[in-house]
DNA sequence: CGTCTATTTGAATGTACTCAAAAGCGGTGG
DNA sequence: CCACCGCTTTTGAGTACATTCAAATAGACG
């Protein structure tokens, strides 16, 4: 049941076989349901989440209705409102399940102990905050250099996988572009190879 | 000489005084006049910093030599092509003084013997991580979300002193835009009060 | 004062958008 | 199994916004 969030710490940290057993105490199993929503954007958000099986997106819906996606969360990554979850404040942005989505969810207060206990699983946190900022750095720098061609491709490029799992609406609102232009897009890339 | 950074790391954790003697003596002070670099773009980056005094300016060069800027670093700014120092690769991105500016140095082994000799500094990075996270997720939904003169006012509002110490052009290309567009949205902005 | 850079303004261009409609695809119930 | 429904994708036409290139003006600094 554990196996593939302790695989995923194992990446970067080594627990001892206690610290384990510790951690996955504090973990709540969740099974959200396609279109169904983990946070919603104006409530509170208590947990931090990730994601075991299915796939999640998270998106902030603007004063036009229009939906933004900031990430989708595929097997093994973590996902939450980090602005509610840090300052105990409503969430900005809203997570829905794509896909038929198992979760482990851990709160906050639980999150806190957690972090203060195992020095280990404070670094692992660290490390992959660290890395969610260099991706995160990469897509306001290509969102600033590229056409969406360009983002497209990277998209591609960058999560194959995805990009077979998902709608073409889904990675058009992911890219920051309409449906139609992502559509038109894909048809002048074919023309020129 | 370390009151600032000293101050900075007590928002969040508290040291004890061993600690803090411990902590300043891995910093080494370093003195950039303006237009002079920090990190190059392709050139190993070994060094986190802590701006004391000054201000820097971190941007992307892309394949067409237009400079895309990351983030400015004020008084109290930590900054570092955070690629290139975690994965020991080549930065992806430039660090320059937009002023005379006066920063503190960790080098990254340092870094690393740091957060593992005192926890409460891994959880300072840990959570200036996830505000880090947090800013760049606002400003990846804005860059889609909103238009040019929405970002620009967005911007003045969050970073009023930096709207008066920067060059409209250094903020035309945080934004995203040209330096004309800047000037022209500027102009209409001021006639519909 | 003179030079260099930043800012403003103008005109033409281009990329992506909106609105609208048609075509395609998948799932559900008769 | 087929017909229908809802949603996605495609295509079209017109539009909006920001860009490029160019030139003029204004400011900063030695």
């Amino acid at each position: 049941m554990y196996s593939l969030i302790l695989k995923n710490i194992a990446r970067h940290v080594q627990l001892t076989a206690e610290e384990e057993t510790y951690f996955t105490s504090l973990l709540v199993a969740k099974r959200v349901r396609k279109k169904q929503f983990l946070i919603v954007a104006g409530e509170e958000c208590r947990y931090e989440y990730f994601v075991n099986k299915g796939c999640l997106k998270q998106y902030y819906l603007d004063d036009k209705g229009q939906e933004h996606i900031l990430s989708f969360a595929p097997e093994e990554w973590w996902i939450s409102d980090m602005y509610g979850f840090i300052n105990q404040q409503p969430a900005l942005t809203t997570i829905e399940a794509l896909e038929d989505t198992e979760v482990f969810a851990i709160e906050k207060s639980k999150f806190e102990e957690l972090v203060q206990q195992i020095p280990c699983i404070e670094r692992f946190f660290r490390i992959i905050l660290q890395r969610a900022l260099v991706s995160h750095q990469r897509r306001i720098i290509e969102s600033m250099s590229l056409g969406s061609a360009g983002r497209y491709k990277n998209f591609v490029q960058q999560y194959p996988s995805l990009e077979q799992r998902l709608s073409q609406r889904q990675i058009a609102f992911y890219l920051g572009v309409t449906p139609e232009s992502l559509s038109r897009m894909k048809a002048g890339l074919v023309k020129s190879h």
